[in-house]
DNA sequence: TGCATGACCGGATTCGAAATCTGGTCACGC
DNA sequence: GCGTGACCAGATTTCGAATCCGGTCATGCA
């Protein structure tokens, strides 16, 4: 039996009992009864339970950003932020475990989330830092407007991505339509925040084309770095 | 001594004391003897406690309205989106039981959200109802772009407000300089994805403000009439 | 006579100590 | 030598007793 298929078996069983409990009320017992191994052995591959209950919601952003990282390799646009911030949100809609980091929700993660934010301080740094490289290449091309500071766009940004995932749970009655408008309002409201006219201009299309295809590769690795990153902390949190 | 003098005396005592010690520590034992008067004289003004602290909240909501309307009064420009949405946010940051209401602090509100939330959705569906026709004002004026229905609009425009409200709290510590530079960001935001290039365009200044002037009376009455609204449900929570 | 009051009621909440549960360890045995 | 579950101590839950508090209303003051 390989190792490391068991560990995913147990992040799997982990993550099932977090969205179905909450924190609170997994317990190591019932997560090793579902990976069918012993409860010791889920100390043998994490060191305690914040850290195994933390590693399921790293799985859950390192599949996010792999998800992004093909997205971006299939379609150099999807570097523009309206782009990446409307797949953000369709992969948010459709996976529970983003769902709960994303609204932070409580139910749900407990004290995970202040761990979390205490934890994963670094690599949250760190995304901001690429974010931040990210405008900075895409004004350096053209393809977001310079009227505007850097980091107040960042903070635009993630702003405006709160606001669309909280409001999903917040305004949810009264939303409109299906997930897809909603993502698609979003990109239109941040194309129009942070992007050239360029990006939307038609007639401009194959310019913005070849734009984001010359940028696509500085931004991709930067991801790619983030990914690594996000690996290794996942390692870390590993029992070696 | 005016008996509506009383009320407000009770009123006060009741936020003051709902912002320090939150929903379910506040006695109303404690209010009477903040406000001076007996405990039975608070149940002369209103019919439970839950109703009382509701006032609170509809005070709040209501000095909002109030200042707003001022403003747009003072300035027809404020009746654009961006404009309104920036002082919304200084309201906000300047106003405890606003940010208490609009970030959904459960610490403070306890049952008292969900509560208002269904005791109030008549109000709230007003106030959905004036901020469409508002856009809808907007647009026959052109001073908003038609390039979107106008239910997305109001989305867009929710879920940007609600991202700039909670991320005070969420993204709290890496939020960038003062509350004025957040309430400019927002502004732009908002006019990004919202306003006709003639409002920000300074050689259309002249004709974006007069198109203002021209659509500030029946958006003021809009919101006039959403006003008397809520001063109406503040004496229907009242012992007549 | 009319309005303000606080003693009073019962349901809700809190308290605290006993009982139970659970994260984490480690000696055992496969 | 790797996987396991019995075991331990501290954390959490339980549950009945004690307390608190929202809401009422008989009282008494002006």
């Amino acid at each position: 039996m390989e190792q490391a298929e068991r560990g995913e078996r147990i992040l799997e069983a982990a993550a099932e009992l977090l969205l179905a409990w909450g924190y609170r009320r997994v317990t190591i017992d019932e997560i090793a009864r579902r990976a069918k191994v012993g409860k010791g052995t889920v100390y043998l591959h994490w060191r305690t339970k914040e850290a195994l209950l933390l590693a399921v919601l790293l799985r859950g952003k390192l599949q996010g950003q792999r998800r992004e990282l093909e997205r971006m390799r299939a379609d150099p646009l999807e570097i523009l932020p309206s782009r990446m911030m409307c797949g953000h949100y369709r992969d948010f809609t459709e996976d529970p475990v983003l769902r709960a980091v994303y609204t932070d929700d409580s139910d749900i993660l407990g004290r995970l989330n202040d761990v979390a934010k205490k934890e994963l301080a670094g690599l949250i740094t760190e995304g901001e830092r690429a974010l931040n490289r990210h405008l900075e290449v895409l004004r350096e091309h053209g393809l977001v407007r310079d009227d505007m500071d850097v980091i107040h766009q960042r903070y635009a940004l993630m702003a405006v991505a709160t606001g669309f995932f909280m409001a999903e749970a917040l305004l949810s009655d009264r939303a409109p339509d299906t997930p897809e408008t909603r993502a698609d309002i979003l990109a239109h409201t941040v194309r129009s925040a942070l992007e050239t006219p360029a990006g939307s201009d038609p007639a401009a299309g194959r310019s913005s084309e070849a734009a984001a295809a010359a940028a696509a590769p500085e931004i991709i690795a930067l991801y790619e770095h983030l990914e690594e990153l996000s690996a290794q902390e996942m390692r870390r949190q590993l029992r070696n």
